[in-house]
DNA sequence: CATGAATGAGGCTTCATTCAT
DNA sequence: AATGAATGAAGCCTCATTCAT
């Protein structure tokens, strides 16, 4: 295993760590259980096969987790949770309403770089959640619940005190969450599952997606 | 069945529809397999499922399709492809050239408009393609060859177009199209997927869609 | 397999026949099943072994008894049915009521012989119905059901006739029910499953059996 | 735990106790393992749920039985062994020889009483024998010799003693039993295992069942 | 003595696919 | 062309038992 993985997989591990320890086979299979399903899906990921790459007997899976799909759920559902994080972490829409920016440019800019970190750093964990989430509905109940709970009421209020400070238009805030997240999204899935490969130059594509979110793509003559 | 069903089954069989002819039997068995596939999944969806919906004893599925695969293929490939149509349909760009649109933004509330129409007849459809095209390298391909071999050139052509006569800013054509086509995306999946019962307003938002990638939400003082 | 036994499986599939054909391959796991799991009960008898007793793949198994457990029920229901049937029957009552049986006695010797015959005939179906009995409460729910329903209303019947007969003393009909019923049963249990092998009269076993249950055991000086 | 539970459970385990001291953890497994094969049967009682019930290690339960079926046995043999002890308990026979009760009747009441006590203070440890017989030979074999070797010679004593003293008629002892041991254990299993809820006046029910056994169900005009 | 994580054999069940009719 | 009974590989999961600590 390349050096640089390995490392990739300590991040990961962090990202899906809840608080009870966990014992180095747990941790196994948890690696083993990412690596395989983010690569072929979870319907085409046998329990054989991953307690086989994970070096563990095929029963000490289901020690751990009582069924696939709640192995399934132990990466997908703290997943989700710190991805959305970073929105609705005080500090950071605390610095918002410090005026820590005074540009909403400025802090798109240190918003989309933090998730586009983290994204970095977790690109199957992602991945899987993206692909499952469309077949598993306790998953969509997890993001619903936090899309709603934490990320639009934290987005609703940096939009807000930006749109008071004259940075953005006056336009409702879900058309603007409609223009924004796809595009941020549409970035990031482009950049790291369709073409990672490609030599991306990242800060200069972020400021360049920022600068269309903000002045579009008409030529304001 | 409701009528409306009724007719959105006929559109998309019309969808689907390639030279050959297609027994009743082979009908019933595509419309089963979308409506079961689009609700639950391939890999949910037990080829007796299908046989069972479509009135049609198991082995009959596999006299028209050799392959479960193979029926997913049938579903999906013909639905990448008309979905991409428009985009390089001559007279669709032979218009843009002949000067049919004189603004950017004519042209594009003519393509979103037809594509959403379109979208809107199919899809059940999409959804499959969208699901399972993660999982399927050769979904994937037929995927990228049409995108690289038909709708990105097209784009290009159209783009060009515009720049030359001063409608759209002079930014790399990749740039625009990663602003433009996550957006319009993002719409139609919002839309018809997430949040198909909403009370929408759809030339209202296509209008408002487009305003933002002109003009992106930033005030421009 | 002896000339008997396939006679005695042909007679314990008529028990189990509902309705419905059989295809021949149903008919060979039926059978595999009640030898199998009245030697060894139902437990500890693997699916596997009992598609390989029937020559058959073991998936073939399931496609006619969705559960292991439906086919354990397959074998006990129509058998307490079939084995309440006689009790309930409407000749045999009637006969009683048409005083086609003057003493009781007599009625009593038709009647264990008649159920005699029956469990002689179908020794592995009873085993199984008595063994698993304990274990599974929808088996119970089958049994009490009969029992309410059809077997103690005739059974009282009968008696309350006998009784106006003065063929049996003025005793309330739950404790004849109490003394007679463990008696007959012990007197099957003990001929048919603890010692088959033993050389019996049958007739005369019956005879002295019911003398019991008519004289009792006291010297009446 | 109820006040009851816990007396029957230390008179349960005065039931098991074989020479050997018993350590805390040993009894907690034996109640443990009662309770819950009584109430589920031994093939749906795991290990580990014993484990857990008697607040031990799965582990630990090993340590004392070898197998899980040394635990069975270990619940299953005093039980028949002590069960039938009364039977042939030295004074018991003595005190018939010794002329303690002139009437057979008397004797009878005796000792049903005496096992229906034995019985009620043991159910959960009967209704294991009961059930488990079936399916264990070597169950059988214990239960086969006591009866044979202790038992049956017992019993033989007591009726020629009472044949002698013109107490019961001249009927072979092999049939006396047939009619006797069936009733007085359908009695016990109606009492305690079929209907234990209902309001029982014990006393009564046992002369009425004796009744029957010296009497019979017949007028004698 | 006690623990409990780990094992791995084996059980039940599903399902795409075949083939004789 | 159509049928549907039959197949058998493969999947998920359970659980008695072991063993290092």
């Amino acid at each position: 295993m390349p050096e640089q993985d390995s490392r990739m997989m300590e991040q990961m591990m962090e990202t899906l760590k809840e608080e009870e320890k966990m014992t180095p086979k747990q941790v196994k299979i948890l690696q083993a259980a990412i690596e395989i399903i983010a690569e072929k899906g979870y319907y085409n990921t046998a329990t054989s096969e991953i307690a086989q790459r994970a070096g563990v007997a095929e029963g000490t899976i289901f020690r751990h987790y009582r069924t696939k799909k709640d192995l399934l759920a132990a990466i997908v559902k703290p997943t989700i949770t710190k991805f959305a994080v970073s929105v609705f972490a005080a500090q950071f829409v605390d610095q918002v309403m410090h005026e820590r920016y005074e540009r909403f440019e400025d802090f798109l800019f240190a918003f989309v770089s933090d998730r586009f970190e983290f994204a970095k750093a977790n690109v199957p964990l992602l991945k899987i959640v993206l692909q499952e989430m469309a077949f598993h509905p306790e998953i969509q109940a997890v993001y619903k619940n936090i899309f709603q709970e934490k990320v639009y009421p934290a987005i609703n209020n940096v939009l807000e005190h930006f749109k008071a400070a004259g940075e953005i238009r006056d336009i409702p805030n879900v058309t603007i969450i409609r223009l924004t997240i796809p595009t941020i999204l549409g970035f990031l899935i482009t950049r790291l599952l369709l073409q990672p490969q490609k030599d991306w130059d990242d800060e200069a594509e972020i400021r360049e997606t920022i600068q269309l979110i903000m002045n579009g793509i008409g030529s304001h003559s």
